[in-house]
DNA sequence: ATTAGGG
DNA sequence: CCCTAAT
C-alpha cells in the first residue's frame, strides 16, 4: 500500500479548544476497584433514571407532574433491580475479584456513601454537596463529560423495563441539548457524567465539538470484554429542541477514553480499519518509568493561546502562550479523504493529551520534586523569576507498565544502566537525582496583561502549588529524559592539563583513548565531551585573553595546546602504529615554533 | 562504537 | 553540550 508520511512536528495548538480538562478519578484505581459492586449499582441507577425521564420527556406529557418523579424513582427502581442481578451474575461468574475491578466504580464520596447503605436512590450520594458532587459514573475507559446519558440501550422504550444483559452496554452522547426538564435539579447541576471502561486495551482520548460529529467513523467501537460503548454512539447527535442550555456548553470534551493497561499509546496504533496508524512518542523519560505515580488527579487544565504573567500580591498568574505537538508521525493510505486525515491527525492530537501524561515542574531547572513545596519556596514568587518556570511531561501512572518508546529500545529497559552508553551512563551515575533539564516555557514578564481579553487564565495561588502541575503543558520536549542534555561541568584547570597531556602524547583523533588514559574514572567525560574540549581549548588559545571566558587556563597549557595542535595536524597519528612519543613531538614541532 | 565537524 | 554523518 502506497503511504503518505507527514510529520507534524510543530503543529500549533493554540486553537485547541480552550476546555478545562475535567477532574477525574479523585480515587486511585486501587481504590476504585474495592467497590465495585456499590459503584455500578449507583451508576446504573443514575443512567436508569435519568434515561427514564429522557423517555417520559420525548413521550406525551405523560403523568401528572406531581407523580413524574416518583415513577421514574420507581422505574428506576425495577431498572436497578434488574440489573443487580445482572450485575451480581455477572460477578459471580468472574474468574477473580481483580477482573471486576474494571467495572462501573464511583467517586469516592459516592462509593462510601453507597457503602453505608444510603441505597440505590440516585440523589443519596450527593444530597447535601451539590457543588462539588459531579456525577461520575466510571465503567471503565470511557469517559463521558458534559454527557447526558441518553439511553440505556433499547429496552427502555418499553416503558422502562430493561433488555440489558449486560450493565456495561451504555451508550451515551454528546452533550446537545436535552430535554431535561423533569430532571430534579440535584442532577441537572451535575453536568459531568462520566463513563470508564478500563476493561479496554485502547487508549484514546476524544473531543467532540461543539455538534457531535455524526459522521466519525462508527466502526470505531469501544468494546471492551463485557462491555461495548460504540464510539458511534458517542458522536450521535440527539435529538434537540434546545431546550436545555445549562448544559455547560464550553464543556466539549465528549469522550474520553482511558485504558488502564494500554499496550502502548506510542506504539503503531490502529485507528480504525481504514488504515491508519498513528505513531505518536510522546516525550516518556526514563525517570518518569520508575517515579510517575503520583498525582493521578492532576489532570484538567486551561489551554490558552496567549501568554502574559504577572504577579501581584500572593498569586502568581500566568498563561501557557500555546501548546505545540511537538511529533505527529502519521501514516494514511492514499485513498484516504481529506476528512478522515482531519479525524486522524485530531486523534493523534488527542491521544498526546491522553491522561497518561503527567506536568513536571522545574524552577530554574531543576526539577521541583516536592509537591508540597510553595511557589515562593521554590523561588517563583517574584515576578523576575516567573520565566525560570519550566514544565516537562512525564509519563502517567497508566504509562507504567507499558513500553515506553516502542521505537527506542534504549527507553525499554532504561533501569539498566550498565548497559547505557557511555553518555547515558554518564548522565545516570553522575547525575543520580536525575534532574529533568528544564523546559522553559516562553514567559514574558513583559507580555501583555492576560485578562484583557477571553483568553483562559490559570490563576495559581502561592500557597497551593500543587495547582501548577495542573496546567496541561503538553509540549513534548524534544530529548527524551534518558537523552536530556547533560548539565554543564566546566573543565577544570587539572583536567585541562591531564587532556593536554594525553594529546600531546596520543594525538587528535584519538579520543577515545584520551579517554582510557586519563579520563577513565570520569564517567561523566566521554571522549566526545574530550574531543568537544579540545576543540575549544584550541580556540580559547588562539583569542586574545580578554576574550576568554569562565575559569581562566593557564596560559603554559594553552600554549602547549596550540602547539599539540600544530604539530597534530602535520602529523597525523599512524592509524595502527604507535603513537609517536611525546618527546618526538616536541623536538619535532616544541612549544617555541 | 568512534571520529569529525557543525550548531 | 548536542546532533549527525561517516566510518
Amino acid at each position: 500500500m502506497v503511504v503518505k508520511r507527514m510529520l507534524y512536528s510543530d503543529f500549533d495548538f493554540s486553537s485547541f479548544p480552550k476546555a478545562p480538562r475535567s477532574i477525574r478519578r479523585k480515587v486511585p484505581s486501587s481504590q476504585r476497584r474495592d467497590d465495585v459492586d456499590c459503584g455500578m449499582m449507583r451508576a446504573i441507577d443514575l443512567l436508569a433514571y435519568v434515561a427514564e425521564k429522557l423517555q417520559e420527556e420525548e413521550g406525551e406529557t405523560s403523568s401528572n407532574s406531581i407523580n413524574a418523579f416518583e415513577e421514574g424513582y420507581y422505574n428506576q427502581n425495577r431498572l436497578a433491580g434488574k440489573i443487580k442481578q445482572e450485575h451480581q451474575a455477572n460477578l459471580a461468574s468472574s474468574k477473580s475479584p481483580s477482573e471486576n475491578a474494571s467495572g462501573v466504580s464511583l467517586e469516592q464520596t459516592q462509593v462510601s456513601d453507597c457503602k453505608r447503605g444510603r441505597g440505590l436512590n440516585p440523589l443519596a450520594g450527593c444530597g447535601n454537596k451539590k457543588e462539588d458532587c459531579d456525577f461520575h459514573v466510571e465503567s471503565g475507559g470511557v469517559t463521558v463529560e458534559t454527557c447526558v446519558v441518553n439511553n440505556v440501550d433499547a429496552g427502555l422504550e418499553d416503558g422502562g423495563l430493561i433488555s440489558l444483559k449486560d450493565p456495561s452496554q451504555l451508550h451515551v452522547q454528546c452533550p446537545e441539548p436535552v430535554h431535561l426538564d423533569g430532571v430534579p435539579n440535584e442532577y441537572r447541576n451535575r453536568s459531568k457524567l462520566v463513563c470508564r471502561d478500563d476493561d479496554e486495551s485502547y487508549c484514546e482520548y476524544y473531543k467532540c465539538k461543539d455538534k457531535c460529529n455524526k459522521s466519525y467513523s462508527p466502526s470505531l467501537t469501544w468494546a471492551g470484554h463485557r462491555r461495548a460503548v460504540h464510539r458511534s454512539k458517542c458522536f450521535e447527535g440527539t435529538k434537540t429542541d434546545g431546550s436545555v442550555k445549562a448544559l455547560d456548553r464550553k464543556r466539549k470534551l465528549c469522550c474520553r477514553y482511558s485504558p488502564r493497561k494500554h499496550e502502548t499509546l506510542h506504539k503503531k496504533r490502529r485507528l480504525s480499519d481504514k488504515g491508519l496508524v498513528v505513531n505518536s512518542d510522546g516525550g516518556i523519560t526514563s525517570e518518569s518509568v520508575t517515579n510517575s505515580t503520583e498525582k493521578r488527579e492532576s489532570e484538567n487544565g486551561v489551554l490558552s493561546d496567549a501568554i502574559g504573567l504577572h504577579s501581584e500580591d500572593s498569586r502568581v498568574k500566568f498563561s501557557i502562550k500555546s501548546l505545540r505537538i511537538p511529533e505527529l508521525f502519521i501514516e494514511v493510505p492514499e485513498t484516504a479523504t481529506v476528512g478522515s486525515l482531519k479525524r486522524t491527525v485530531m486523534e493523534a492530537v488527542s491521544a498526546l493529551l491522553d491522561d497518561g501524561i503527567s506536568i513536571g515542574v522545574t524552577v530554574q531547572g531543576r526539577k521541583v520534586r516536592d509537591d508540597n513545596n510553595t511557589l515562593s519556596q521554590t523561588g517563583l514568587s517574584c515576578r523576575e523569576n516567573l520565566g525560570n518556570l519550566g514544565f516537562t511531561l512525564e509519563p502517567g501512572p497508566e504509562k507504567l507498565s507499558v513500553p515506553l518508546c516502542s521505537e527506542n529500545p534504549v527507553m525499554s529497559k532504561p533501569t539498566d544502566s550498565t548497559k547505557l552508553s557511555e553518555r547515558s551512563a554518564a548522565n545516570c551515575v553522575e547525575n543520580n537525582s536525575q534532574e529533568l533539564v528544564p523546559y522553559q516555557m516562553d514567559i514574558s514578564a513583559d507580555e501583555q496583561q492576560p485578562s484583557s481579553d477571553s483568553r483562559a487564565m490559570v490563576s495559581v495561588s502561592a500557597l497551593e502549588p500543587e495547582a501548577l502541575a495542573i496546567v496541561p503543558f503538553k509540549e513534548k520536549p524534544k530529548r527524551t529524559e534518558l537523552s536530556q542534555r547533560r548539565i554543564r561541568r566546566p573543565f577544570s584547570v587539572t583536567e585541562v592539563e591531564a587532556l593536554v597531556n594525553a594529546v600531546e602524547e596520543l594525538g587528535t583523533g584519538r579520543w577515545r583513548d584520551v579517554k582510557l588514559r586519563s579520563f577513565e574514572n570520569e564517567s561523566h567525560r566521554t571522549y566526545v565531551d574530550l574531543k568537544d574540549k579540545w576543540k575549544t581549548l584550541v580556540h580559547t588559545a588562539s583569542i586574545s585573553p580578554q576574550q576568554r571566558r569562565g575559569e581562566p587556563v593557564p596560559q603554559e597549557l594553552l600554549d602547549r595546546v596550540l602547539a599539540s595542535h600544530r604539530y597534530w595536524s602535520q602529523h597525523p597519528p599512524k592509524q595502527n602504529g604507535k603513537h609517536q612519543d611525546a618527546a618526538t613531538m616536541v623536538t619535532e614541532s616544541g612549544p617555541s615554533m
